[in-house]
DNA sequence: ACGTACATGTAAATGGTTACATGATTGA
DNA sequence: TCAATCATGTAACCATTTACATGTACGT
């Protein structure tokens, strides 16, 4: 298993939580980490066996009722999961298709670009309000720790992102609708 | 080629607005679009060759001093390139190490989350005093069109969102550092 | 009995980076 | 003449998605 393959790493975190299948490991990435990262199964179940065979994660099958595949870390993938963790980060590779859209939109008419930049408003204003009641559910918990305010920071991190992205398009819009 | 790949709509798009090698269009996305787009000679020299294949460009070999491959778009290539202006946006899908990392940190010194928001903050910091710069820059060019827009919206975009960044970035180390 | 969600995987295709190979031109 | 950068490409590898295949269990 490669080092840089970041796809273990996800599900080494989420196995250091607690042991569970493939299945609920591709639910929990969309549940907790979601908003900044996503896996597919075609990625899950591979690098799941490969783990196994490499000794970070151990399978057991579940007994009663339906066979499902249960993936435990061992100690083995808990040291290698912290030692990633303290590996220097690197900036996101972004790609954005509106920005790209909007900066070629010389030669078409500026209702396009008004269309495009209404739609990205819409569908990361509806991401705001989701993360927005997210925050509000984790600072009420009664087992809320503010000194693991880890997963409360990520979904701030959206908020601000996402605002910032809503103060854009109104400015934006704003602009093109003047022309 | 198909659809929906999209390197070739970004090497479309520079190439309306002027021919150019190769190597240029390497140079130039990180130029024009460097901030929310790359594209590596890997992917550059294959997709020319395709759209010359299919007609959306044509080449030319310079005649003086080096032999240069020039591609210029053909009216074929500039009606693609607006169709595909014209369909709608997809959200970008991201992937931050960062936010991975820090959601994850539960079982880690402090300290390294601490490191890893320092290091993405001056990342960051640095990226945006150079999109302040040219921004200024694109107002103050005695060509800039107010009806044309868009360079400027992209970098924009770039100055609010990396904003964000940063103060999110001061919250979470205040944050942490407090623990 | 039937639909929905549970559950696990694989294969093919696509997307994208990196390393390598090769050589020309320019300026100090 | 040497280093830098200009310039073009390919091959190998890595990453990722999508479509497909297959079947189970549960609730109504």
């Amino acid at each position: 298993m490669k080092k840089e393959n970041k796809t273990q790493y996800v599900l080494l975190g989420l196995l250091n939580i607690h042991p569970q299948s493939g299945y609920d490991l591709k639910n929990n990435i969309q549940k907790t980490v979601g908003y900044f990262w996503s896996e597919s199964y075609g990625q899950i179940y591979p690098t799941l066996a490969q783990l196994e065979k490499v000794g970070l994660v151990s399978k057991t099958v579940q007994k009663s009722g339906r066979q499902r595949q249960i993936y435990s870390i061992t100690a083995k993938g808990r040291k290698i999961l912290k030692q990633w963790l303290q590996t220097p980060i690197t900036l996101p590779k972004i790609r954005n298709e509106l920005l790209l859209k909007v900066f070629f939109a010389s030669s078409i008419p500026t209702e396009v670009s008004i269309k495009h930049i209404a739609a990205y408003m819409e569908q990361t204003q509806q991401l705001h309000g989701i993360l927005k009641q997210i925050e509000k559910i984790i600072l009420q918990h009664p087992q809320y720790n503010p000194k693991k305010p880890y997963n409360l920071l990520t979904v701030q991190f959206g908020i601000l992102a996402t605002g910032a992205e809503m103060t854009w398009c109104k400015q934006a819009l704003k602009k093109l609708q003047s022309i």
